[in-house]
DNA sequence: CACTATTCAGTTGTGCACAACTCAATGGCG
DNA sequence: CGCCATTGAGTTGTGCACAACTGAATAGTG
């Protein structure tokens, strides 16, 4: 039985503002409060989520990266000029393949790992939730992502609905 | 009490990895499906979002608009701009208070609402959550981008808005 | 009334996301 | 081997988010 199957039209809408209000907004959200945790660091959101992939793995090629994090080159290659130039990684063609590009942690880049150290305990307390509700969320949001990311264009025209 | 207060920074470092990625991920996730619903409307996602609020309230000044959605006038004027050119909304200056610029829905912007009634049909139907996961998880994003805001919740609550 | 502070929309500059593209390197196939 | 499709990184252009600012209109204060 889905409820959803028996709401009018209209009422989907209002619905519908909500849910995308709500997720747009926490996302935001969510981005400001790093966005301040991170000043000090002198790295973006995004800039981080690089920096935590290149910390668990040392060097990664660009490809990598934007595969752990459902990025592509464009939105990369920007990025990781900027986190070059600002000493954090460096870039350079690999040998065996000179169309990848490795990217690794520098010296100063590893160092920028200790002092980051503290920034996810503080977002940590701002949300004000604890492991369980932070799994559970996490655990729902990936589920969610990972079939929105899977669906299939045709399923979202007004063919389909 | 709080199993958080137990983890090393270490492992704290790598649930954030997680947690980030997750609500980034699904973030951008869920404005792709958007985008791709959306695309026979010409309409993107955060412009969508400003229609949702305009065809509510028939008409309203930008401040209004960006109480709503959280937005600033440095993402509204250009959005709204755009949104004029295409012919779904006119903006003019209010005469009560020249600082003011009412926003209001054209008759093609009124048609576009009838197009747009399946979209969140579609969109509900893609997530395959049904109505009580969806409320859920909705109130649980609105509450957190609250906390993380400083805001009291209802002042965020798309139903008091 | 005059002066100041605040409010509102808009502009500028930076960074991210994504589509569409370029270009060189590689791999596969006849 | 020669040809061509594919792959990987980068570039370009559009749009959004946000900080910092401008400028005009209004509100508040003495």
């Amino acid at each position: 039985m889905d409820a959803l199957d028996t709401l009018p039209d209209e009422e989907f809408l209002r619905l519908d503002r909500q849910i995308c209000f709500s997720l747009h907004a926490a996302a935001r959200a969510f981005n400001g409060v790093y966005r301040e945790a991170l000043k000090e660091l002198g790295l973006t959101y995004p800039q981080y989520l690089v920096m935590l992939v290149l910390w668990e793995h040392g060097e990664l090629p660009v490809k990598g990266i934007g595969e752990r994090l459902r990025l592509d080159s464009g939105t990369l290659s920007p990025l990781l000029k900027r986190l070059e130039a600002a000493g954090h990684v460096e870039r350079r063609r690999s040998a065996e393949d000179e169309r990848s590009v490795t990217v690794r942690v520098t010296a100063e880049g590893a160092a920028l790992r200790e002092r980051a150290l503290g920034v996810p305990r503080r977002i940590g307390a701002a949300t004000g939730l604890d492991l369980a509700d932070i799994t559970d969320l996490r655990e729902r949001l990936t589920a969610l992502a990972a079939r929105l990311d899977g669906l299939d264009p045709d399923e979202l025209r007004p063919s389909c609905g």
